[in-house]
RNA sequence: GCCCGGGUGGCGGAAUGGCAGACGCAACGGACUUAAAAUCCGUUUCCGUUUUCGGAGUGCGGGUUCGAGUCCCGCCCCGGGCACCA
């Protein structure tokens, strides 16, 4: 048989079926660009967010348009586009929309290196990257499509820092701010914990500066109780949060300057160990540092100490390897427990960014304590008591920080330390030097950036009214155009004159515009709200559409956004619910983390995330070309688990490709018997057993399949189950000539295949659906399901086992009791020799599966 | 140090407490071909017999069980997050 011609009249009157593609070669760059643009034209991926019947949101993250690219980022909307499909295809009403992540440095940078307009590099990049995810076969709703840097997007992403505002959630300080010579300002979540830049890599210091913050810190309890309802999160992802978060329970006790009357109030998560305080640390930055010393003989020795540590980032001054060091301010604190006179130290070891820069210093029970009080030959004592093994403060080698029994503690003596916690807080509180206190290690949220292309905070500063917000009528404040990007330094928005000069809203008078722009994060914060009504002119979103369709049901993205951009759109949209303007607390209900794609380097042999930096790229676009998007997108998929890294092989493609290639070939082979084959369900019994074992195999892949996307969105087992399927219908001898049920089996078997593979490998699939006659596209075809009277066996083989090592193996009737299957298992010749001078001990028999005899 | 993952053939990986290594890659042997590619068939955990078979084997050491890659206890190693966090 050749090509034959034929067509039918397609659906709703496009005809998609002119010509036939049914050859022994696979057209895969024909029919590819075909089905896209059938499944764009008929609008498969467009849904009416009015009608939320069965919805479905599926979410990908939306990407920074940084250019071209790589197979590394096409896992992510794969994986989407996989599920989306999958849902689609049993009817649900999906969501699946794409959009663009589009301001930020790197678009900035290009116009400082190549002078062209970040708007322009943008949008560029942006065409490209679309033209890439659209040659995928990956569906979306690109009426839906949004980009950040929009005005009609970021008028709202302004809207939503002004209800910060509003709220009382947004406020403006001086303070020390991460600062990294290339990015700008830094929020405390994008400094690595090894304190370099997370987008550059550079090192970041500390710089005094006035910015604008959001006060995260006030949601901070809120942010880890409702971890509890995200059941659907991976467990790293909450833990990273919680860690983030940082919550940590203990109490805050008021100490004095012996000499002054200072207050200096300490926070302990060790209120137990109060009566072993022998010195007091507080921070090189501590305002009382400054306070005391200003007339003071050693001023100039705890100055010249401070700086110096002033000098240092948080992380040299802190790392582990760094020694403990301080120097006496020639002051005493005294202990509200006990009255006590302890010397006042300033340390390296003390920040003034966690709790309140002071620490009370027991050296005894805290190793750092330990060792600046060995170092310095200050008193150590011994309050909590190992009743074991004694302590004695000469002889410690460590601080004993485990529970045990308190002493020379006052009231407090012979109790147990971590029971007479409480007590010891209330204490305090009775006597009006302390309380319950909880500290938290995240701070409030860094939003200001000296950069040119974000969205301009809308605030005005007027010489008579202060600060100002922009009315919402006159929002959004435009970003200007006519920047000159090469010979500016710094933010071209802080020298652009028409930019900064403006009226007060309040009074009219002449005032100035905040020249900082609003960190990108936010911009991302609260897309997901914007996809249910993208065009919306007079408010961000309808508070009902957004309502039906939220919290997004399955969202998917990368690990790094693990506390980032989450943990933000967590926070933005628990301000929207307090507010009022959303009914939900959490955005996302799901959330599906894959894991990164990785390519050794061929430099130094070493494997590293997919980048251009790293020169390890691999470029879908070749691979389309000389494969199709199919085979790219089955051997993505194919890599491994979903959730974990992989390590990226040109050969494993051709894998998939092959398989492509053996699915197309058997089509065509026999696409007389598939298409002459009664199209209706087989009675299984009327198959020879050949067919029968396979027709059984078919559902219980059907099985297999749906259960591995539902549970765990493991396609790679899936798509096994899927191939092991084929690799045995292959094997099945079929022809014109075989009996009518067999030739329906045959073709209930190919066609589910192609079904199966729907998700996975869409333009194949279409393709090989109409090709057998079917009118309406496979996405309408509904997910097959399994018959279970094809699943039944009436025979089954079983291993049996002598001590646990199989021994032989019986086929027994599947109605048969366990007193048969044990008396046909004793009766193999292969298990009686094992059983030969031994006494039968016990006998298990699994039903399907083996039985395991075992003696004496 | 604390909190998450993970450790299985040459490689990626698979296994509701039930026959370890599915599926794929690579390698090797064979068929087809003048030849090569492609394709098809077969072999491929290790050790010994080299087929019929037996033994060992899922990071290490114990344990529970008729039966452990899987569960429990104690370790080792690798990756990630947090960290002089008071």
């Amino acid at each position: 048989m050749g090509a034959t011609e034929w067509s039918d009249s397609g659906i709703n009157g496009s005809n998609v079926r002119e010509r036939s593609y049914m050859n022994e070669r696979y057209p895969f760059s024909e029919i590819e660009p075909k089905w896209q643009a059938f499944w764009d034209e008929q609008g498969f991926f467009r849904v009416d967010t009015r009608n939320s019947d069965r919805k479905y949101y599926c979410l990908v993250m939306f990407p920074y348009p940084s250019g071209t690219l790589h197979v590394g980022h096409g896992r992510n909307y794969i994986i989407g586009d996989a599920v989306a499909r999958y849902k689609l295809t049993q009817g649900y009403r999906v969501l699946t929309p794409m959009g663009w992540d589009a301001f930020g440095l790197p678009a900035e940078n290009a116009a400082k290196q190549r002078g062209v307009h970040p708007k322009e590099w943008t949008l560029n990049n942006i065409a490209q990257m679309k033209r890439q995810i659209r040659s995928w076969g990956v569906g979306y709703d690109w009426s839906r499509e949004i980009a950040t840097c929009h005005p009609g997007y970021y008028k709202w992403t302004q809207w939503l820092f002004l209800l910060l505002y509003h709220q009382g959630l947004a406020y403006r300080k001086n303070a020390p701010v991460n600062w990294c010579e290339f990015c700008t300002t830094l929020a405390n979540e994008e400094v690595r914990s090894d304190g370099t830049c997370d987008r550059c890599g550079r090192p970041v210091t500390r710089r005094m500066l006035t910015q604008w913050f959001f006060k995260i810190t006030e949601y901070a309890q809120q942010l880890l109780d409702d971890l509890a309802l995200l059941d659907r999160w991976p467990e790293r992802v909450r833990a990273m949060q919680a860690n983030w978060l940082g919550r940590s329970e203990g109490a805050r006790i008021d100490f004095r300057v012996a000499e002054t009357g200072d207050l200096c109030t300490i926070f302990t998560t060790r209120p137990d160990t109060i009566y072993g305080v022998t010195f007091m640390a507080i921070a090189p930055e501590h305002p009382l540092v400054q306070k005391l010393m200003a007339n003071h003989p050693r001023r100039a020795e705890v100055e010249a100490f401070a700086k110096r540590q002033e000098m240092l980032s948080v992380q040299q001054r802190t790392a582990e390897t760094a020694p403990k060091e301080g120097v006496f301010t020639g002051y005493h604190v005294v202990n509200p427990y006990n009255g006590e006179r302890v010397p006042l130290w300033v340390t390296n070891y003390v920040v003034m960014d966690y709790g309140t820069g002071a620490v009370m210093a027991v050296p005894a029970h805290d190793q750092r304590d330990f060792e600046f009080a060995r170092k310095y030959g200050l008193p150590i004592r011994v309050v909590i008591q190992d009743p074991a093994h004694p302590l004695d403060p000469t002889t410690m080698t460590a601080a004993w920080v485990d529970d045990g029994v308190l002493v020379h503690s006052g009231p407090f003596t012979g109790r147990g330390n971590r029971e007479a916690m409480p007590d010891m807080i209330r204490w305090a509180k009775e006597h009006g030097v302390g309380d319950f206190a909880v500290t938290w290690k995240i701070r409030d949220w860094l939003i200001s950036r000296q950069r040119y292309w974000g969205a301009p905070i809308p605030i005005v500063y007027c010489p008579q009214c202060g600060t100002v917000p922009v009315p919402e009528s006159q929002l959004p404040v435009l970003l200007p155009d006519d920047v000159d990007f090469r010979s500016e330094q710094g933010n071209p928005l802080a020298r652009h004159e028409r930019f900064l000069s403006t009226t007060c809203p309040k009074c009219g008078a002449p005032a100035r515009r905040e020249s900082d722009t609003i960190a990108q994060w936010l911009c991302s914060c609260w897309y997901f709200l914007r996809y249910i009504n993208p065009r919306l002119e007079d408010r961000p979103f309808i508070p009902d559409d957004v309502n039906r369709w939220l919290p997004v049901d399955q969202y998917i993205g990368g690990i790094e956004h693990a506390v980032l951009h989450l943990l933000y759109s967590r926070f933005i949209v628990k301000v929207l619910h307090r507010a009022g303007y959303v009914a939900f607390r959490e955005p996302f209900a799901a959330l599906f983390t894959q894991g990164m794609i990785c390519k050794r380097s061929e430099k130094d042999g070493q494997l590293y995330k997919m980048s251009k930096s790293k020169g390890n790229v691999v470029s879908p676009d070749e691979l389309i070309r000389e494969y199709g998007a199919d085979t790219l997108r089955l051997y993505t998929l194919f890599i491994g688990p979903p959730e974990k890294d992989a390590e990226w092989s040109d050969t494993a493609v051709e894998g998939a490709f092959r398989f492509l290639n053996r699915l197309w070939r058997r089509g065509y082979e026999t696409l007389d018997v598939l298409r002459s084959a009664p199209n209706e369900p087989v009675d299984p019994a009327s198959l020879e057993p050949d067919a029968r074992e396979v027709y059984r195999k078919l559902h219980e892949t059907i099985q297999k399949v749906t259960r591995d996307i539902e549970e765990s969105f493991h396609f790679n087992t899936a798509i096994a189950a899927i191939m092991e399927l084929f690799n045995a219908v292959e094997r099945l001898p079929i022809s014109a000539d075989s009996p009518a049920p067999r030739r329906a089996a045959y073709r209930e078997m190919f066609e589910t295949i192609v079904r199966l593979l729907g998700p996975f490998a869409p333009h194949i699939a279409e393709e090989l659906w109409r090709e057998l006659g079917h009118e309406q596209s496979i996405l309408k075809s509904g997910w097959p399901v399994a018959r279970p009277e094809a699943l039944v066996r009436d025979e089954h083989e079983l291993a049996v086992q002598v001590n646990g090592r199989v021994r032989g193996r019986i086929r027994v009737p599947a109605s048969a009791s366990h007193m048969e299957i044990e008396a046909m298992a004793m009766k193999d010749p292969n298990v009686t020799r094992w059983l030969e001078g031994r006494q039968v001990r016990k006998v298990v028999v699994v039903p399907g599966r083996l039985v395991n005899i075992a003696t004496n």
